[in-house]
RNA sequence: GGAACGGUGGCAGAGUGGACAAAUGCAUCCGCCUUGAAAGCGGAAGGCCCAAAAGGCCCGGGGGUUCGAAUCCCUUCCGUUCCGCCA
């Protein structure tokens, strides 16, 4: 959530902020909340007023018939009584207008970063790094999709998949199984030196969902519970940022580094029919998320450390890849500032996201109630979260098998991840 | 799923219809004392709305009773214990 009294008190610079997101319904949303606003602003001082009176005139009650005064007593009762009547219009309707405010600001994206740069869409993004380990040519044998090779090799099986679970389902085998659970330890065990460990829960409330910003614009893209009233998370980032939600932490706490393992559930909704082969898009996926929570000024570090860390994960395996910055156009709604990782795969022949590492000023602490305490300062500070994918299994595991494949169809483990593979260097025909 | 008991400030915990934003203890901060610290003594200090003052709100959430609710009633969520079931 933006900050409802920087709307109010310069609405000019909110506006320009949503101008650069350039989706152009943003500004009458913007209006429609400065006026809810400004009415509730009205009720609540109105109703504060007459609550006061009725306060007071409890106090005397109380004193007059202490001295015996009953008769006066019923006098202010009943005033009482219409003021308390009055009283409770007013609340209620409060409430009615603060909980329609509420929704058009949990519907309003974040303030871009001043440094993020401008654009209407994703041809607006902007590499910043790279390409790194990118050949100046790939043999045909790597011009295979993975797909191809997987299934010569036995390692995937994703029309059993489909039997289990329906479209958009993958499975993996024998040592393609093994393979993506050495990719979740290897990303684990490489951060382990800053960041604590977390088991999270996979499947959360409706709050925990709203507080990253999913819902309620965004619910046809997750799965959900009904009978249970729970979600599935798409995301650890969503567990992860909702851990001290409601809390107030000292500033020596922060920053917090934490990250976590977790299962992703995706609808994909419109996007059926879309990458239907092989790893590239999936209902489920393994993912290793990295999260920060931080004072502000120790945000802008933070979104820096979390993509080298990102970034030397899929560097040390040797895949060929470049940073991308994303534009304003292109920003999802929580997003201060944003940083995808693409690595090539040559048998496909595209660039795959494979990383997203984000900084969110304090838009989703907001939303999850995160506060700061600062030494002996009156009241508290929201914190700020960033996060980023230490490494998503599915689109890494498919570049392995596309950058490593061998004239023989067989496939070279990168040596980072032999350990965790049982010392497999390679993964050959059955 | 059933039963019982609970949910109050950073934590622990008192308060069962009015003077209660709420005792007390621990923790925190400032001062005195001390070479320094501890102990001791004195003092400060909850969150939120509003530019702020005034004012209002906050004792898990919601609703009700009442002139007035932390306190009574209903409901819901969460926790603990016991029973049942279960990886």
């Amino acid at each position: 959530m933006i900050d409802i009294r920087l709307l109010r008190n310069a609405p000019e610079v909110v506006r320009a902020a949503m101008d650069r997101r350039a989706k152009p319904d943003l500004i009458a949303q913007l209006d429609h909340a400065l006026r809810l606003d400004a009415r509730l602003r009205d009720i609540v001082v109105e109703r504060d007023e007459v609550r006061h009176q009725v306060n007071n005139i409890s106090k005397q009650v109380g004193s007059l018939r202490e001295a015996g005064d009953t008769t006066g007593a019923e006098v202010l009762m009943a005033q009482s009584r219409d003021l308390g009547t009055r009283a409770a219009g007013l609340a209620a309707e409060s409430v009615e207008v603060e909980s329609a405010l509420r929704e058009v600001m949990l519907c309003i994206p974040n303030l871009p970063h001043a440094d993020a740069p401008d654009g209407t869409s994703d041809r607006d993004n902007r590499v910043v790094v790279g390409p790194n380990n990118l050949p100046t040519s790939f043999p045909t044998h790597r011009r295979v999709p993975h797909w191809e090779t997987a299934e010569q090799l036995g390692i995937l099986d994703n029309e059993r998949a489909v039997k289990i679970s329906g479209a958009m389902f993958t499975m993996q085998r024998g040592l393609g199984a093994t393979l993506a659970r050495a990719l979740c330890q290897y990303a684990l065990d490489a951060n382990v030196d800053a960041f604590e460990e977390i088991r999270p829960p996979s499947l959360v409330t409706t709050a925990t969902l709203t507080a990253t910003g999913q819902l309620p614009k965004f619910a046809d893209d997750a799965y959900s519970i009904e009978r249970d009233d729970l979600w599935c998370i798409p995301t650890a980032e969503v567990p992860l940022t909702s851990i001290y939600a409601g809390e107030v932490l000292r500033e020596d706490e922060l920053p917090k580094r934490l990250m976590a393992y977790s299962p992703c559930y995706r609808r994909e909704a419109g996007s059926a029919g879309r990458d239907t082969r092989g790893m590239l898009r999936g209902h489920e996926f393994d993912k290793v998320e990295i999260f920060a929570l931080a004072l502000p000024e120790q945000a802008p570090e933070l979104l820096v450390e979390l993509r080298d860390r990102a970034e030397r994960l899929i560097s040390a395996l040797g895949l060929p890849y470049r940073i991308i910055e994303i534009c304003t156009g292109d920003f999802g709604q929580s997003h201060h500032r944003s940083f995808d990782l693409e690595v090539y795969a040559p048998g496909c022949d595209t660039w795959l996201e494979v990383s997203s590492v984000s900084w969110f000023s304090d838009y989703q602490a907001r939303r999850a109630d995160i506060r700061v305490k600062r030494g002996m300062q009156k009241g508290t500070d929201f914190a700020h979260t960033l996060n980023g994918s230490a490494l998503a299994v599915p689109r890494v595991w498919a570049a392995i098998l596309e950058n490593f494949r061998e004239e023989d169809g067989s496939v070279t483990v990168p040596s980072v991840l032999r350990p965790y593979m049982r010392g497999a260097e390679r993964i050959t025909r059955p």
